[in-house]
RNA sequence: GGCCCUAUCGUCUAUCGGCUAGGACAUCAGGUUCUCAUCCUGGUAAGAGGGGUUCGACUCCCCUUAGGGCUACCA
């Protein structure tokens, strides 16, 4: 099915139109792991025929998201150091640069009469379409300007008309049939292919042309792209057709839908990478996620989490799904804590700090230490991350769980401080026993987390086997959880000893005094 | 309206004629535990409907239904 024989070239070919769309991330990963995955080269195409979406900076933001997602192209536009630029010989890359290229190739059609001028206007279109889906007809061009003379045509050429050129659609061609790789043949009858404007009145090609003489000329082996396109499929084949021209494999692949089946869209939630990113979303869980809607190893096999090498590996463009797919948010959460997860301290250190840094809470902490110095600042960041690892879904949720970390005016109820149902002399003397063993730490020891954990236990254990052990109903519980309220103030929290360590000894110890203060 | 595509748990999916329909997320219950989170165990939950083909259909074909895409001088 592929052509093996013929070198692989797969392109991505987006409009800068502002940020990167979860769905484009996805279509890109979907054109960039096959041509890894075959050994092909892998080319990012900027397709910019449309004036009117002109968007100031997006076609330097595609490509540094593009860049910064990972996923690398081998050929096409580059955008180093602030300045464009282009590798490979195919190009220009960008198509408002491709221009006289696509003047050559009209001129071609138009001489083979696949093509022609129409001088139609638009309220003449409009009046057109609107007559005919009033008699319930598909909205068609309706070939008025095909019948136009040699002579009038150059006539209205010299007066400066306004034109397009149109694609001529032999309606008596019959079935257009090609192959999808994904959805086995499909076809579609000339009949109901539009004369499809070519090259529009301001000089620039639409998107059909465009695509398919980018296509051919950078030698593009298969298109892969969305579903969006399959109905226009046919202008392309008769296209390349006309121009006698190879066909590529093509490839359409399902959208990418929201929780109501609909087009994933704006309205129904974040749709940019951008987004993402800033909402605490790790680059490598975004790709695996958005890898796996719509694509998975198959025959039993049950990997849920894939670095992108992996992807390259096991990708395989049969095995691409027909049918949309909700992004359901819940899953990239899970997908998200699962790398977090995975992280080292210093990596986690690295991509969290900027959520904490620009968070009141920590600004406010960070006011009441000046005193700090830069390492001493980071050791408390590194703590506290240490023991939130496991509770963060996403990056920018690092602290939020845990505030009593970085505010030392703990507000609670007193009641809190009793263990189910504690008689009080017991929570106080818990409080007066941690006051007494904190108090004998060295900093060395309250430096090392596993000891102190160890350390705080065997207390735990030990006052419970003053107060009569399990015969007597009591347990660790009885030291612990009056402890970790009075260094926490809440009801759930890690655990005391993992706060204790947070916090630090002077801390800590102040804590316990202002809770056995207020029992009093 | 026309054309095209699609259809397995709530969601992402496995299955390419033999199925007691498997996994993951979510959800529920239990365990570990001072509470929370992590972790471990288990449960609930699916082949849209109707016809064929076949010894046998979730798998193949047809119809219906539902959803989606396209229907621009946008991509």
């Amino acid at each position: 099915m592929l052509h093996k024989d013929k070198e692989v070239r797969i392109r991505f070919a987006p409009s800068p139109t502002g940020q990167l769309h979860v769905g484009s991330l996805r279509t890109a990963l979907y054109n960039y792991l096959p041509a890894k995955k075959l050994g092909g080269s892998y080319i990012l195409r900027i397709e910019d025929t449309d004036r009117n979406r002109f968007v100031p900076g997006a076609l330097e933001n595609l490509i540094h998201i593009l860049d910064e997602m990972g996923v690398h192209h081998d050929e096409g536009l580059f955008f180093d150091n602030d300045t464009l630029t282009q590798k490979g010989n195919n190009g220009p890359y960008i198509q408002s640069q491709r221009l006289p290229i696509y003047k050559k190739y009209v001129a071609e059609l138009l001489e083979k009469g696949k093509a022609y001028y129409c001088f139609c206007s638009m309220t003449r279109l409009t009046t057109l379409r609107e007559e005919q889906t009033q008699k319930k007809m598909a909205p068609k061009y309706d070939k008025y300007c095909l019948s136009l003379s040699h002579e009038e045509i150059e006539e209205r050429l010299t007066s400066n008309e306004s034109y397009v050129i149109r694609l001529n659609v032999d309606e008596n061609y019959g079935e257009v049939i090609f192959n999808d790789l994904i959805r086995g043949q499909v076809s579609i009858h000339s009949k109901d292919v539009d004369d499809q404007v070519l090259m529009k009145s301001d000089g620039f090609p639409t998107y059909h042309l465009a695509n398919v003489v980018d296509d051919h000329l950078m030698r593009i082996s298969h298109v892969i792209r969305g579903e969006e396109w399959l109905s226009s499929t046919p202008k392309h084949i008769l296209l390349y057709e006309a121009f006698g021209w190879e066909l590529p494999q093509f490839a359409h692949l399902p959208l990418l839908l929201n929780p109501d089946k609909s087009k994933l869209s704006k309205r129904q939630g974040d749709v940019s990478v951008e987004a993402y990113l800033e909402k605490g979303y790790l680059k490598e869980a975004l790709i695996n996620f958005v890898a796996l809607l719509g694509w998975n190893p198959g025959s039993g096999n049950t990997q849920e989490i894939f670095t992108l090498d992996e992807l390259v590996q096991q990708f395989d463009i049969s095995k691409i799904h027909k049918a949309g797919a909700v992004f359901d948010i819940k899953k990239l959460d899970w997908m998200n804590a699962e790398y977090i997860k995975k992280l080292t301290l210093d990596e986690l250190y690295e991509k969290a700090v900027p959520f904490l840094t620009q968070k009141e809470l920590f600004q406010k902490w960070q006011m009441c230490h000046q005193e700090y110095t830069q390492n001493e600042r980071d050791n408390f960041i590194k703590r506290v991350l240490e023991i939130e690892q496991d509770r963060l879904t996403k990056l920018s949720d690092v602290g939020d769980h845990n505030l009593f970390f970085f505010t030392e005016t703990l507000t609670y109820d007193t009641a809190l401080l009793h263990w189910k149902k504690n008689t009080g002399v017991e929570t106080k003397s818990a409080l007066e026993r941690a006051l007494t063993f904190f108090t004998s730490f060295t900093d060395n020891e309250w430096n090392n987390r596993k000891a102190l954990e160890e350390k705080c236990m065997n207390e735990a254990d030990e006052y419970a086997r003053i107060l009569g052990g399990a015969e007597a109903g009591k347990g660790r519980g009885d030291f612990l959880w009056p402890v970790r309220v009075a260094l926490t103030g809440a009801e759930r929290s890690p655990s005391p000893f993992d706060v204790a360590f947070v916090i630090g000894k002077e801390q800590s110890i102040q804590r316990l005094t202002s809770a056995f203060e207020k029992l009093n």
